[in-house]
DNA sequence: ACACAATGTCAAATATACCAGACACAATGT
DNA sequence: ACATTGTGTCTGGTATATTTGACATTGTGT
């Protein structure tokens, strides 16, 4: 799966560490580092509380890359 | 959880089924049957799926209610 | 050189999304 | 009366998201 660079890129201009965000919205440091990476397929639940805590929606963190190519 | 009366609208409008949903997508009835009610928390890319089914974004479908009692 | 924060990654265990198959019930049509 | 479609719900199984704990690396400051 691709990285989610938009997270990458939310997360740094709210100067907040993968170990911040983790523990605002209750997983752990891994998981939020896997979702960054691209490793799995995370819930949509905790894709709102990310998206929380960002202050961002999930279209803006979460819909599919627009400039995808293919 | 809540229902999503969102979705449920939405396929509606499309005059489809949750079988016909759920074949688009690639998942069984029963799983667009339980995120209909609220019975559990679906991946971020069934949720997706079923929003392109739909021509709906994510945060029209799955965004979490403004006026929740709470 | 040492400490410390932030990240990446691995392995084993647990929780849960999702599947496969079935049964029930209301509404529709023949 | 019978079949069909759409939905709700249950049970048992498999796949995978998420946890816990650990270790290595890089950068920053002392």
């Amino acid at each position: 799966m691709a990285k989610n660079l938009r997270l990458k890129a939310a997360r740094a201009a709210k100067d907040m560490s993968q170990k911040d965000v983790a523990e605002a919205v209750g997983v752990t440091r891994q998981t939020i580092n896997a979702i960054e990476n691209g490793d799995y397929n995370p819930s949509i639940n905790l894709c709102i509380a990310i998206c929380k805590v960002l202050d961002k929606s999930l279209d803006q963190l979460f819909w599919e890359d627009e400039n995808a190519t293919g």
